[in-house]
DNA sequence: CGCCTGCTTGATCACAGTCAAAAACGGTGG
DNA sequence: CCACCGTTTTTGACTGTGATCAAGCAGGCG
């Protein structure tokens, strides 16, 4: 069994690390990168949308989004940032960004300057690992797909549950009857592509059936196997099944 | 001014080149990729759904998709392949594919062993070129989130019509008056997140507002600029713009 | 010519959106 | 501790986009 680097201190290490084990020198660039951070208040822009990124980060703590908005001012949420993800990865390989970044909650961020982000590519272990992370995010955004395109409402609200419930037992964020999810209905509308009154009643609805409670922005789940039922989830597509976490 | 390899023969190699100018020694490796080469019937699998990759491959003429089924049968496509675009590379990178890829007209598809795969991720030049072609791909897939999540039926088909415009004007195979567009209404359904029925009554409505024409396989564009209107279509994301094509 | 697939049309239905307002919550400052 | 304020959640009445069901109509191809 491999050693275990505590996940609350190092969540981005730890992710990388577990798609492919990483030489010590790897280990301590990355390790190096998130020795500096800074707390960011709710609703601001990491990256903003059309505009050149600088460099990427990590977040450290708290909950962020990739979001796209229309001119009408609707808002498309395309992607969760929690602890241990890395965002602004293809916003350097393009030099500009075509979504913002935006926390949802306050979030611990560390800045990893445009230099570093060629660094990290020119490790072959870390170039690789990022690889996966990047297949993982990709396969997420296609099941999003499925979410919004193919699947009512109630699905997507408990495939969207099922998905944190994985992403954040990798990172040690999972308690026995749930975890947090601080995030407002309005942005589960904008993830769910609904209206926040139906996410309303589609959570009521939930509760009602016994599978969930959502409340002081936390996630209880009350019944996993029903709601991985009702979402048709298989969590394979994530790649994180049997991490210990710390 | 660069010199132009033929996109109609590599367009891969024409694809990958322009996103990041490629040593002779990449641009032989790509070539003898595509050197041998077979034809595909339409509605065959290229890779399936839940199973283990074995390489990747180059559609070098007609039209695939990436989709994924739900246990109803019901499908959401993901993505298009056009001429140029490398399929499984991230199922080579998980070494397990999410969802499946499938020919929607006859395809010529070559071959890429997983030793290759390999190969070429260890060409930095390459390899940055396939980063750029992903970070392309997620920003295409968020695009059909805010399509699928925040836009009505004919915005939904109006983008992903000035989607595909741009993509295959980069490999020359647009026209004058439009393009090839070998997609039933069926598979239009399962890309927009819609019915056939629907498609079908969308389509009228925008051929009766003079912004196009959906017959015998091939879209006529009539009306570009209101098109993209329609879309909020902004090509930027697809980083296509300025290409000469053969 | 006949069949199959894909396109078109019509009638009806339901899921989700819209609009509007009230209630609950969570901070803040007096 | 409580009054106040903005935000978030909840509720109700109504509307509409898009789904469903079902049938007819090309058009391509053997």
């Amino acid at each position: 069994m491999r050693q275990l680097v505590s996940a609350g201190a190092n969540p981005a290490l730890a992710k990388l690390d577990g798609f492919a084990p990483l030489p010590e020198a790897d280990r301590a660039l990355l390790r190096a990168i998130t020795a500096e951070h800074r707390w960011v208040t709710p609703a601001s822009d990491l990256i903003r949308q059309d505009e050149p990124a600088e460099g990427a980060f990590v977040v450290l703590e708290g909950f962020a989004c990739r979001y796209k908005l229309r001119r009408s001012g609707m808002r498309q949420i395309t992607g969760y940032l929690v602890p241990g993800d890395i965002g602004g990865l293809d916003a350097a390989a393009l030099a500009w960004s075509d979504h913002a970044v935006g926390t949802l909650s306050p979030c611990r961020v560390a800045r990893i300057a445009p230099e570093t982000v060629g660094a990290l590519h020119a490790r072959p272990g870390i170039a690789a690992a990022l690889r996966i992370s990047g297949a993982v995010d990709a396969a997420i955004a296609r099941e999003w797909l499925v979410s919004v395109g193919r699947r009512s409402a109630p699905e997507r609200l408990a495939h969207l549950f099922c998905e944190l419930h994985v992403r954040l037992q990798a990172v040690g964020l999972v308690s026995e009857d749930g975890y947090p999810l601080p995030v407002t209905q309005i942005d589960l509308a904008d993830t769910a592509g609904l209206t926040s009154v139906h996410v309303n009643r589609s959570l009521q609805d939930m509760r009602r059936e016994g599978l969930i409670e959502l409340r002081k922005r936390r996630l209880r789940i009350l019944d996993l196997p029903r709601l991985r039922a009702l979402a048709e989830f298989d969590p394979a597509y994530l790649q994180l099944t049997g991490r210990e976490t710390a």
